[in-house]
DNA sequence: GTCAAGCCTG
DNA sequence: CAGGCTTGAC
């Protein structure tokens, strides 16, 4: 760990440089990176010792805004409950998930779990975190900064000076809870220097203020992280450093120390104690403290430096507290169970063994939880409730267990009249019928508790039902292994198929004897997960709430439902052309008539052909191209495909009607070399934007083993970066022709395309690549191949024209291109290298006007001028001319190159 | 602020 | 050929 932080040190302050000075885009991307790997990371909550503190932030940081609010609301009432950190929460709403609850336990528990003895670390790097998001960052938008500008002020009750994780000496801190030495000492220590660091954190920050006014020093959100840990540090490290106060710091590290010694067998003991005990002595140091403290400011580096082995410190504690609170979350969870079950017995138990089923899906979820456990039933009704699967934490809360279970008990006798009423209402599954009534007539072996059962095995069987109708809509338009997407929680819950819900349904009754041989977190796990899934299989608003983030990082491409549907909704009303122009049309020099250069301002120059086609009707090929076999292509985006209302567009089933042409056969072998570059280039993106999960993306186009190098697009990775709209736009009735990335024909295509257009309208390639499902990067993309057409193009122009001057040459007219000129040798290498292309002659006369004109300006001397070439580029920009009505089809290159 | 062109660089 | 950057138009 110790390199690992160091290094993690050393490169957050390279990057925080980098940021001041501005350089965001590569910082942006690494914080972003580090800190979606804590967000995985805290999903699969493992404790790892330097995740504690990204774990805070990363929950601070996505699910903070919405879902916390609602939890932070819940726990505050615990919190009332526990009479004691209102206050300290308050200032700070967004109090991340683990600190509020270690918070709560401690106070529920009366702090009697000894393994909190940490808990001062874990709580303070939470609330050290929200501080520092809520201070540090002058330019963000948080709800009171002047909570942070001032040093101590706002600061709740004052504490004692504890510092959490220093290392032993003696103690004089358990004078405030003398009845629960240990447990309640821990507590009021967590708290204590929760706020003490809150305090430093406040004065570090003002000093940071003070010392750079640069308003943008952190750029962008993402920077949280290092900059949290590292003005943890900084903080810690004054506190260190302030000599004075270290006879106390010991002592109540001693305290620490000896608490942790004590307490760890003392799980779940007492229950009553009470937060908020301060000795006044304490306050009075911590007053002292605050005013010295200011004092200290050194370098920051130095600081963290320095600082390092107490943070490793820190971070042993939080681990085993961390361990210690699972313990005693586990202890409640049984507690509750206990309760629970001897009320709800019979429920439970066809209840589970539904949730069995889903709880094995669900752990496909990798991401969502580690943990596959069986949640009640009746939890799906709190599937709506803003619940989130990441923030199972919260879930695990003892509080919230009771609460929820008298919840569930009230629902519960709600549900058996409400869901017979469903399943009669359903007539959709006569199979599910059957079931249910072998169910009635077997498991549910009657008494008062049957009716209940009853209930449960007709949810069981409702969500069974729509579960197979929902897969079979979207079974007909996901190809079959990419039917489901491990990212999104959406499919999770919904049984893959009929038989599988069968089978769950057949055993559903017994399965599992009741909870107390289950391990808690097993069963409150998937709780909290399964209120993210949807039961049903019908979207919900809390559908993706679970990571907010989600929707701007690459990692997950899942566009929230809101998103979804519009992007679907637009698409569905409109015309279905997969020439919808989705974009703002780019400025383009030329054509602004949409003529073929009739406008032609050189005399020299015959006017261009004209145009074989009206530029502007979509082309009667678009439904039957493409460069890619039919395979590669996918109806929408994976995301999409959770929801059943997709399906109008029925079966593609996988391109049915679009014959692969021979070009393609052939085509991955030769140029597949030439995507590797894009490929690369993609994974580099996608490295920094996604970290290791690739996979996912690529399950969005194809995978690319499987398809070839066509499926790799830069564009992909781009429009990844949150543009969801062109994500929603992938058309579903496009008939599977549109494919997102740009392939090496399109390149050599494009290449074939320039001998008649210089400058192309992004309207025209839009017409010409017809069968690429344009957006802003694609459109960009192939702007920047004509871009780098031109480059060559000119460079070649100018060059020769500069040689002709070399030799001699004095009149432009004395310079012509023909087909065995040089000039013409090196641009149709370069864009027609197999010269299986028959060039145009009006390429060549555009090319020797090019050249007359780069000769002439040159011998004007005009390319003193920096801008010189622009006027040659409005002339040359004028002979465009109309591009051949074959290089709409998709299929283009094969009539092109084999005729 | 966005977009595209153009230039430079790798 | 693509990325970064600047510039200019809107």
């Amino acid at each position: 760990m110790p390199d690992h932080d160091s290094t993690t040190l050393l490169t957050r302050q390279t990057k925080r440089r980098r940021v001041d000075i501005g350089v965001k885009r590569t910082v942006g991307s690494v914080i972003f990176t580090r800190a979606r790997e804590t967000l995985f990371d805290s999903m699969n909550q493992s404790h790892g010792p330097d995740q504690d503190g990204d774990c805070s932030l990363v929950g601070h940081g996505h699910g903070g805004t919405t879902s916390d609010g609602e939890k932070s609301n819940v726990l505050r009432k615990l919190l009332k409950r526990a009479n004691s950190y209102e206050d300290t929460i308050m200032p700070f709403p967004g109090a991340t998930i683990i600190s509020q609850l270690l918070k709560n336990n401690i106070g529920k528990n009366g702090g009697s779990d000894s393994g909190f003895q940490g808990s001062g670390a874990l709580s303070s790097g939470g609330s050290e975190i929200q501080a520092e998001d809520a201070c540090s960052n002058s330019s963000r938008d948080q709800d009171s900064p002047s909570d942070c500008l001032s040093p101590g002020p706002p600061l709740p009750p004052p504490s004692s000076s504890s510092s959490f994780g220093r290392p032993p000496p003696p103690s004089s801190l358990n004078s405030h809870a003398p009845s629960q030495p240990l447990c309640l000492s821990s507590f009021d220590l967590d708290r204590l220097s929760d706020e003490h660091l809150r305090a430093k954190r406040a004065r570090v920050e003002n000093i940071i203020r003070g010392m750079s006014h640069s308003p943008h020093v952190r750029p962008n959100g993402s920077d949280h992280n290092q900059e949290s840990n590292r003005e943890n540090e900084n903080s810690s490290n004054n506190s260190n450093s302030s000599n004075d106060h270290r006879g106390d710091s010991s002592h109540n590290t001693s305290n620490h120390n000896h608490i942790r010694s004590d307490c760890p067998s003392s799980l779940l003991s007492s229950p009553g104690s009470r937060a908020g005990v301060v000795g006044i002595g304490e306050v009075y140091r911590e007053n002292k403290r605050k005013q010295r403290l200011p004092q200290q400011q050194h370098s920051f580096t130095q600081l963290v430096c320095s600082r390092q082995e107490q943070r490793q410190e820190e971070r042993r504690q939080l681990k085993l507290q961390l361990e210690d609170m699972q313990k005693q979350l586990r202890q409640l969870q049984e507690k509750f169970y206990q309760i629970y079950d001897s009320e709800t017995e019979e429920e439970e138990e066809n209840g589970e063994s539904g949730e069995v089923d889903r709880g094995g899906e669900r752990e496909e979820d990798g991401n969502l939880s580690e943990d596959s456990i069986r949640s009640d039933g009746l939890e799906e009704r709190h599937r709506d409730r803003g619940r989130h699967s990441h923030d199972e934490l919260s879930e695990l809360d003892p509080g919230l267990f009771l609460d929820r279970a008298r919840a569930l008990l009230r629902e519960q006798a709600l549900l058996d009249g409400d869901i017979e009423e469903d399943v009669d209402g359903r007539d959709e599954e006569e199979r599910n019928g059957e079931r249910v009534m072998k169910r009635r007539g077997g498991a549910a072996g009657g008494r008062g508790g049957g009716g209940r059962q009853l209930a449960e095995t007709l949810k069981q069987e409702l969500n069974c039902a729509v579960s197979q109708v929902v897969d079979t809509v979207v079974k007909g338009f996901s190809s079959p292994k990419q039917a489901v997407s491990h990212h999104h929680g959406c499919h999770s819950n919904t049984p893959a198929a009929p038989s599988s819900s069968s089978n769950s349904s057949s055993s559903c009754p017994p399965p599992f004897g009741p909870l107390p041989s289950l391990t808690p977190d097993s069963r409150f796990g998937s709780g909290a997960l399964a209120l993210t899934l949807n039961g049903d299989g019908s979207p919900t608003p809390n559908y993706h709430s679970s990571n907010p983030r989600l929707h701007c990082f690459g990692d997950v491409i899942v566009p929230s439902p809101l998103d979804s549907f519009g992007g679907l909704s637009s698409r569905l009303s409109g015309v279905p052309t997969p020439n919808d122009q989705t974009e703002a049309l780019p400025l383009v020099v030329r054509k602004s008539g949409g003529g073929g250069g009739g406008e032609n301002i050189n005399p020299s120059l015959p006017p261009p052909p004209p145009p074989h086609h009206p530029s502007l009707h979509p082309s009667p090929l678009t439904a039957s191209l493409g460069f890619s076999p039919p395979s590669f292509r996918h109806p929408f985006p994976l995301p999409l495909m959770g929801y059943p209302f997709q399906s109008p567009l029925g079966s593609h089933g996988g391109g049915a009607g679009y014959p692969p042409g021979p070009k393609d056969h052939h085509r991955s072998s030769p140029d597949s070399m030439d995507m590797t570059r894009e490929t690369v280039s993609l994974r580099t993106k996608m490295a920094a934007l996604g970290g290791g999960h690739l996979s996912h993306h690529h399950h969005r186009q194809s995978s690319p083993s499987q398809h070839g190098p066509e499926g790799l697009s830069l564009s992909l990775i781009k429009s990844e970066c949150g543009d969801l709209q062109d994500i929603a736009d992938i058309s579903p009735y496009s008939g599977s022709t549109i494919q997102e990335g740009l392939s090496p024909n399109h390149l050599k295509k494009a290449k074939l395309m320039f001998f008649y257009t210089r400058y192309p309208s992004s309207n025209m390639l839009k017409m010409y690549f017809s069968d690429v499902k344009f957006n802003r990067c694609i459109t960009s993309q192939l702007i920047k191949w004509f871009s780098n057409f031109r480059e060559f193009y000119y460079i070649q122009m100018e060059k020769f024209a500069r040689q002709a001057i070399n030799e001699g040459v004095t009149a432009s007219e004395e310079m012509t291109v023909g087909r065995d000129a040089e000039l013409f040798r090196a641009l149709n290498m370069h864009y027609n290298k197999a010269n299986d292309f028959e060039v145009p002659d009006r390429f060549l006369e555009v090319a020797q006007v090019t050249l007359r004109e780069f000769f002439n300006a040159i011998v004007a001397g005009k390319d003193a001028d920096p801008s010189w070439k622009k006027a040659i580029y409005k002339v040359i920009c004028k002979l465009d001319s109309e591009v051949p009505e074959v290089f709409k089809s998709p299929n283009c290159l094969q009539e092109l190159l084999h005729d």
